[in-house]
DNA sequence: AATGAATGAGCATTCATTCAT
DNA sequence: TATGAATGAATGCTCATTCAT
């Protein structure tokens, strides 16, 4: 089936990205990996940057429509925010290839990242800012600060988890971590008063 | 003078470097920007690597210790960790081509990465993180989160502004965003009961 | 086919070799002389020295499987040696780029000469080593002498005539020699009393 | 004083040729050697070429001045002869990074073989030859022999003979064999009938 | 659809030589 | 004479992509 030797390039691909960087990985590293020939990527892809990209669109396209499909239940922006954290971090925590490929060498290049941001990172970022505006209708959420920077705020803090994660060799479970960001974000650093 | 000529290429490569990204510049256009000969590179670095690795060092290094000669005045550490935010901010505002090169072609390799997250960057988020426990003994944050965390969670958030910036051409001042994002994270984003 | 690509960059390069020498000789040069792209070349061989090491191998394994096969009809050690030293000559008078590739280029590093000696070379060596042992053994070579001593002897006389007949820009056949070389080995130099 | 600096270089040059090879060695390790900046070897030498030019010419006259020098007071052809392949292999088993030059590196370009051949070694070969066309004539060599051929015979036969010492990494003593060579070319190898 | 042999543009690095001091 | 910093031409090899089968 098509989609089934298009899944296993990129699975491939995944692999070799996250091992390699994806300028030191050989379009015929991935096809060895898939079993196939070198030419059959080209069947399936354009080059290896369509390769890349796909990585990204598919895996952010999940991360959207799972996104969206977890927080249409929730009523309380609050409960979604968290939920988003745990979802961004189950999944990443889940598949370490995949996760290295989207911390590191996604970020190597500024076209890429522009596009990229263009792409599904603005729709991403977007979900967590109409829900920051959201609980901030709610009232659970304080009205004086700007809701895109904190979607940006709150983006930046989980990636960082991310990141840290993979540079520590993956030695501790990511996911619950997710409490914790939330906990800090919701509450403020500063003692009461 | 010699370090004039090093220092000339070190400009060039942080311009080459942040237009073209590290994998795609080559040499001969760092040369030819520094105006030396290709073969010159070669009398003041190992190689192109090694002009990688001069940047982050020194840059790292200007960071760590400006910032610890900027905060040793400051007593209290909510002021320190808001001065920390400033200044990263600024710096990095002030120099866009070194703000690419920081943000994105660092960070596509993860080999680079880790030996950028062994030397320069654990030093700096260790400032960050002891700031933070100290603000915890003075009674200033509270005692109930993880310092390191924290720290992790402030880098993150200060880190993804410089991003976005980036990503949005600089069509805004960056410094003015410490000032918010400290805002954020000292009161948490929850609204009082 | 791929014997025949193979062989062809073979040819192409004792050309080159014996034009240019090892070290002037461009990897661009051989691929065109053989029609092929640069790239292919690295299809068939590791690399540049590579190729050096095959023409050898090849040359020196067809020397003495047709050594040995020419000589084991033959019973007298006398005409045995003299028929190696007509096949040596034969052998590159009739292919002089060879000629040249083998009694100039291949000498050209020590790190070569050892591993050309280690290999093929001794085994050359040997077969007329062990044909002198063997005319001691049948009488007709005297008991007298170190016939090590006389293989290389041997050898060098043989040799220095290929080197001059290559000097000499081949004005003359070479093959003619061998009686020439074998009357004053095996009769001497000094007028009988 | 003049010629002190340049005989520096030509020493510094025979060791390094030895072990590096010509092609392999820099006129920088050269000149690091001779303890002088690089610049100054272009005082004295024409470039890295004129290098192994001279080499070759000093060590040529030398040994045909020698040579000539040696033989003089002799009257025996036979003799003459073989106090020509004493001091060929006295010299060269004396200067062994010399010799490595002579058999190895010399030897190298079709180029050089020429000028070599040219220039000092036709030299060379010619008091061989004379003197063995002398002993023809004093009734001690064979006179049904062409002697040029016997001379080149000879020569190969002392040129493989340093050769051999050389590859086998000069574990023995390599004057010692001029008798033997002398030996088995004046009686011939065949067993008197 | 699949193959994989062939292509050839692209590039970091070296090093003989020069020349201002 | 001597220096050694600067030059820049030169090249082996890689690998993304193509295309005949």
């Amino acid at each position: 089936m098509v989609a089934d030797k298009r899944e296993a390039i990129l699975r491939s691909a995944i692999k070799v990205f996250a091992r390699k960087g994806y300028f030191n990985s050989k379009v015929a590293d991935i096809a060895g990996k898939a079993k196939i020939a070198d030419g059959t990527v080209y069947l399936y892809f354009k080059g290896k940057e369509d390769i890349l990209h796909s990585i990204f669109d598919r895996t952010m396209s999940e991360f959207i429509s799972q996104g969206n499909r977890e927080i249409e239940d929730i009523t309380k922006a609050d409960e979604k925010l968290r939920r988003i954290a745990e979802l961004h971090l189950e999944k990443l925590g889940a598949d370490q290839d995949l996760a290295v490929v989207f911390q590191v060498q996604l970020r190597g290049s500024i076209k890429f990242m522009r596009e990229f941001s263009a792409a599904g990172f603005a729709e991403y970022l977007d979900i967590i800012h109409q829900t920051i505006k959201e609980g901030q209708n709610q009232g659970v959420f304080r009205k004086d600060l700007n809701p895109l920077l904190c979607a940006k705020l709150f983006f930046g803090a989980i990636d960082e988890m991310v990141t840290n994660w993979i540079l520590s060799n993956k030695r501790y479970d990511l996911a619950p971590l997710a409490g914790e960001v939330v906990k800090v974000l919701y509450g403020g650093i500063l003692a009461p008063k």
